[in-house]
Order: structure tokens, then sequence, then C-alpha cells
DNA sequence: ACCTGAACACCGTTCAAGT
DNA sequence: ACCTGAACACCGTTCAAGT
């Protein structure tokens, strides 16, 4: 009903012509206005509706075409492939998510180390289960060909090293028992990733867990959790 | 190279008439031998091989069909859609996993519960690693349509309730500490559910984990759980 | 510089017809 | 009682042609 019809008229581009300088990219987004306003971000939007609901699986090309009101030929002008469709997404979904983790984590002192690590899981959970979508692109690696982008593993790379130093810290300040650094950090790693995935796939409530009980019960397992390392005496 | 070629001899079927008995199913597997020998089993084989590469997205009724040496349509005789075939897939591997945990459990003392709890995580994770086809159809949501079957559901809930029973025994003997039981189930499973997602999701060369390296890993973070669950004196 | 239209080889699914 | 063949409405992707 939205879409263009054979017959309506067709908006001109703007005249400008956008030349990059070498080695440069303009700040905010390499890709300017065509015909369409932008229909690189248009399809990026109708994928993420599409994937919200359905999963991954059900993005469509095609479909996301559709919405946005254009040939089903137009987005391979801005995506190589379907894949490289969701690999956009999941990069906007990697910012976002960085974004708010930041956000949870700014003003709380830096000094409490194990509270931060708390927080940071918290932050985690709630993420994925506000943007279930999101998080999936992510996160599953069967979503799409898996090749997860240059841009997403650095920002992960830098989420990783973060729960390092914060237990590290955490175990020079004389915060934690005598625990392997590393055997904790998978292991709260695996908790958070797991409460995250349980709630996308629609395990909790076999596990007995209501729908409005879910985010105080996560809360519960991480704080089992950050009370195990403390020190026991 | 291998799927049968117009022209090539049909072999004929066999001539009984297996009338099921009304209310009555017969033991091992309703469906009989025709043509094909087991369509339905070949078809669930193929159906699995192609989610072994490729994730359960991959998983195509043509394809499946193919490799069996049937027309495109003939699936369609033993399964109502293809979710209903990755749902016959998810109730075998649901039943090979529901054996391997029976096995892991069978020769340990029945009055140790926590050590009984520990060898059903490590049965879990080792499972969900050598399997991880299965795991995925089992697990994964957005795999396909959702709606688990009975058969599975059923034989979810069993375990569940083992989890269960296991920790109030362990409680009931004072092997615990005062932690809630619920808590402790839920960290517990997130935490197994987790490092099985880790290991298919392909997490775990970002996080410092090599390949050789994940099952001695998983067990040093099962451990960490089990024994924060212990008396603290 | 961007988009359309038509085409290709795929899908899941249905249905009449064959044995 | 099971399977085929042809058909339908979809898909991802390519490519010549349009503006």
């Amino acid at each position: 009903m939205c879409s263009r019809r054979k017959g309506d008229p067709i908006p001109t581009p703007s005249k400008v012509k956008p030349r990059k300088s070498a080695g440069q990219r303009s700040r905010s987004r390499p890709e300017v206005a065509y015909h369409h306003g932008d229909l690189r971000r248009a399809l990026i939007e109708a994928a993420l509706a599409l994937a919200a609901d359905g999963g991954p699986a059900a993005v469509s090309v095609r479909e996301a075409a559709r919405r946005a009101g254009v040939s089903p030929a137009a987005p391979f002008r801005h995506f190589a492939s379907r894949d490289a469709l969701l690999i956009a997404v999941a990069e906007e979904a990697q910012r976002r998510f960085r974004a708010e983790i930041d956000a949870a984590l700014s003003d709380l002192p830096a000094d409490a180390p194990l509270q931060r690590l708390r927080a940071l899981a918290v932050a985690y959970f709630r993420w994925a289960m506000r943007n279930p979508a999101h998080f999936e692109i992510i996160s599953t690696r069967s979503a799409f060909d898996h090749q997860t982008s240059v841009s997403v593993a650095q920002d992960n790379a830098e989420l990783i090293a973060m729960t390092e130093r914060l237990l590290a810290e955490a175990a020079r300040r004389g915060d934690m028992a005598e625990i392997d650094l590393k055997a904790a950090q998978i292991t709260g790693r695996a908790l958070v990733y797991g409460l995250a995935r349980m709630q996308i796939d629609g395990h909790f409530p076999r596990w007995g867990v209501a729908a409005d009980d879910v985010e105080r019960t996560a809360e519960q397992a991480i704080d089992l959790f950050i009370r195990s390392l403390g020190r026991r005496d």
C-alpha cells in the first residue's frame, strides 16, 4: 500500500556531487541522500523490523526493498548480498549496544571493580531483553554467513578487555577470593550470555520463571555469581 | 549422481497392509517401509546433514528430497511442512540427548546430589559440543516456527525437574550454603546453556580460549559454580 | 550515480494424475 | 498407499537498459 506505484512521479536526486577526498571519509555517514532520501538507512531499518518478528532468517532483501518502495534489484547497489545487509544491521546494533554499556558504567565509582562488573552484566542482559532482534543478529553464528565485521569484532574485543581489567583490578585490591581469573571471566560471561539467550530462545517459561519475573531473576543470578567471587572470611 | 533417474526400475512396495488398530500405535515406529525403504528416516537424516553445515536455516526440503532420490513433492507425504521436518529432527535429537544424560548419571552414587549435578552439567556441555546441529535445533527458538513438539517439551520438563530434585536433596543433606534454590537452579542452567551456546556460536576464540582448551575450561567454570553452592566454613 | 525490468536458478507447497 | 510432474508464488542475484 505504501510503496511507490508505477506512474508516480519520481523525485529527482539533488545535484550535489559529494566527492570524497582520498583517504578521508565524511564524518557522519559516507553514503549521501539519493532519490529515496537514504535508501541504505531505510533498508537497514526494514531488515531490522523483519528480524524483530521471525528472527534473522525472516529477513528478505526483496521484502526490505518492497518496504522501502524500490525495485528488487535496488538494494544490491548498497549491499553486495543479503549477508552484507545483515552485517550492516549487526554493526549498527553493536554500536548502540556499546553506547548503552558505556552509559551504564559512566556514573559508577572507578574504584569498585566488582560493582562495575555487576552493572556491566545487568546492562548486557537488559539490552538483550529489550533488543532481541539486534542481540540475536550480533550473537548467533548461523544467523548469516558468520564472518562478523571488523568493526563489530573490535568493539567486542574492547568489551572483553574491559571484563579482564575489572577482574584483575578486583584481585589486586584484594576484593576477590583466590580464583583463577580466566575461569572467573569465562564463568561470568557464560552466565550472562546464557541468561540472555534463555530469554531470546524463550526458555524461561519452562524453567518456571514468569515474564515479569525474568529481569529480577537474572539479576539474582548475576548477584549470586558476583558474590561467589568475593572473599570468604 | 546417486539419485534415481527417470527410467530406472522402481522397486514395488511390499504388500503388507499395516492397519494400526485404533488407539494403539506400534512400539518402535508407526511408519513402515515403502518403496524407498524408509523415506521418512532418509529425510530426517538428510535434514540433519544439511543443518550440520550451515545451521538450521540451511535445511531445504527440496535438497533433502534430492538427496533421498525422490521428487520435490514426496516429502510432503511424510511431513506437513518444512517446520514439521525440523521438529522431527528435534525430537530425535532430544531422545538421543536424554539417553546420553541418563547414561552419564547411571554409575554415580545416588547420595551425592552435587556430584550428580556436576556430571549432568558436564554431559550437557559435551553433548552440545559434539552434536552442534542437534543442539541448535533443540535450543534455538528462531530456528523454525518455534512451537517445540510435545515429546520434546516433556523430555525437557523431566530434565528440569531433575535439577530441582538434586538441588533440594543437596540442601536437605546440608551440602549447600544458604542460597535460594530457584536462583541457584537458574544460575546453573544459564551457565551451562551459556557455555554450550558460546561453543555453538563460535565465541570461545575471541574470549581467548583455544579449541582444544574449550572442554577443560567449561569444566572449570562448572566446578567454580558447583563449589560456590557449597558451605563456607 | 542510482534505479528499473526482465531474467535465472532456486525455494516451499499444492494438486491432479499415475502405479 | 505412496510418488511424480507441473504449477504457483516466492527468493537472491545479475545485467542490460533507462534517467
